[in-house]
DNA sequence: CAACAAGATAAATCAGACTAATTGTGACCC
DNA sequence: GGGTCACAATTAGTCTGATTTATCTTGTTG
């Protein structure tokens, strides 16, 4: 089990999480107003609790609070939609193939400018990362073990994205991880890997560790273009 | 003037923004703990504000609250980065070179997709603001007025993530927004813009016009590079 | 020395009162 | 009839203090 929710921690926590879940699947929909007090009431919590949930809605843009009116769901345009809770609440919800493909369209932007960047700044010891990434993934993927060729997966673009030396790449490797994992849950893999993903992730690995930024990039293109596309297909099929 | 602080909102929202600017500043270090009671006394403000504004920090990933310790600071790899605010504290503070440089090289990924999609997907209305910004940016480049022309480069970069179609991509508008204003505001551009930058959008906005993804992506990854350059440059001088 | 028990600490939760801003309403005047 | 102004209702915001719960430290005991 590859950490997908996070520890309860608090009972702030679940009310937020219900709270959030709620709006971005719509069933709060923008416009709609609540009042604390019915937040209170409705979850059996004390006013602190819920006080602290909607503020931390609020510091995501889901709702806006203000006096007299109450606490009012706030339309997408205003979310946070890098926040990895606005995303998992997404990819667990009924928003699940837009949130994906929104993710995929922006995944064909920086992971190959991340490649690029890890061919210029990877360490001999990420490049070894990286090489055992492949290597599990051709193992798991002629298995047809997905969870452990998920892991493998895993690895391989987190480190990529470190390798990149970026920060805020670094950063989007949560979001990646949240698509990867989101995509074999919930079925829209094939039941068994494409050997030319796994080639293709050879090739920016050997690329990286050659120091040659273009085939990295390429490459890497060509990943999520492959990904994207089974994607869509296994959508056809539902 | 275009948008920098948000109104100060509540005592909770003060407190907020001096705990994220001192930490983003390193003031408040990774690892040293506050416990709430302090914050309480040295802002003179209630528990409930104080444990509101904790609560979004913690959200963000600033900082995180165990009982019987306090409330520890972060370090850099757990905050989110892609936070609005983080983002504004990080220009703001001593952090801001580090910051324009991450940025820059995150543009280079995915406005160049965004322009590709853009012309794929934009409407003529939006072809036609992108058309009137680059009338705008030639005007107020050739008189020199910096400000209106940053206005007028704004507009053009949040229409293309707009019209790109998606939301996420559009969400980065914001980001992108921060790096211009930020740019010009700490005089990390050149006291004349350069011919070539404004030639560059008219292509990406004809592109866009003559549904060219190719073209378009091109000239936009063109400008990217060349803001990143003139950024260096600007200091290098320093 | 290990295991376990008691105490101390700080966040988490609860409860209730009071403050302040904003909106709607109705009286009043022109 | 319409515009203005004062007042009342409503709801988030702030404050206070008490209680509960998790966790770390320390000390005791076998």
């Amino acid at each position: 089990m590859s950490a997908s929710s996070d520890r309860p921690r608090g009972l702030h926590s679940s009310v937020l999480d219900a709270l959030g879940s709620r709006i971005v699947a719509g069933e709060l929909a923008p416009g709609q107003v609540l009042t604390l007090d019915r937040v209170d009431t409705e979850y059996g919590v004390s006013r602190s609790v819920s006080r602290e949930a909607i503020r931390v809605l609020e510091s995501m843009g889901l709702v806006a609070a203000r006096r007299r009116v109450g606490v009012t769901v706030q339309p997408r345009e205003t979310w946070n939609v890098f926040d990895p809770r606005v995303i998992r609440w997404r990819l667990d919800g009924a928003d699940r193939s837009n949130q994906l493909l929104s993710l995929s369209e922006l995944r064909m932007g920086f992971e190959p400018v991340a490649a690029a960047l890890a061919a210029q700044r990877a360490t001999p010891e990420q490049c070894g990362v990286l090489a055992a990434a492949v290597s599990d993934m051709v193992v798991h993927g002629t298995s047809g073990d997905l969870e452990s060729y998920l892991d493998a997966d895993t690895v391989f673009h987190r480190t990529l994205l470190e390798a990149s030396g970026n920060e805020m790449l670094r950063a989007l490797g949560g979001v990646v991880e949240e698509v990867l994992a989101g995509r074999t849950h919930h079925h829209l893999m094939p039941s068994s890997p494409n050997p030319d993903a796994i080639a293709l992730h050879e090739t920016v690995a050997r690329a990286v560790r050659l120091r040659d930024p273009a085939t990295a990039r390429d490459a890497m293109r060509r990943i999520i273009d492959e990904a994207a596309d089974a994607m869509r297909e296994q959508f056809a099929e539902e």
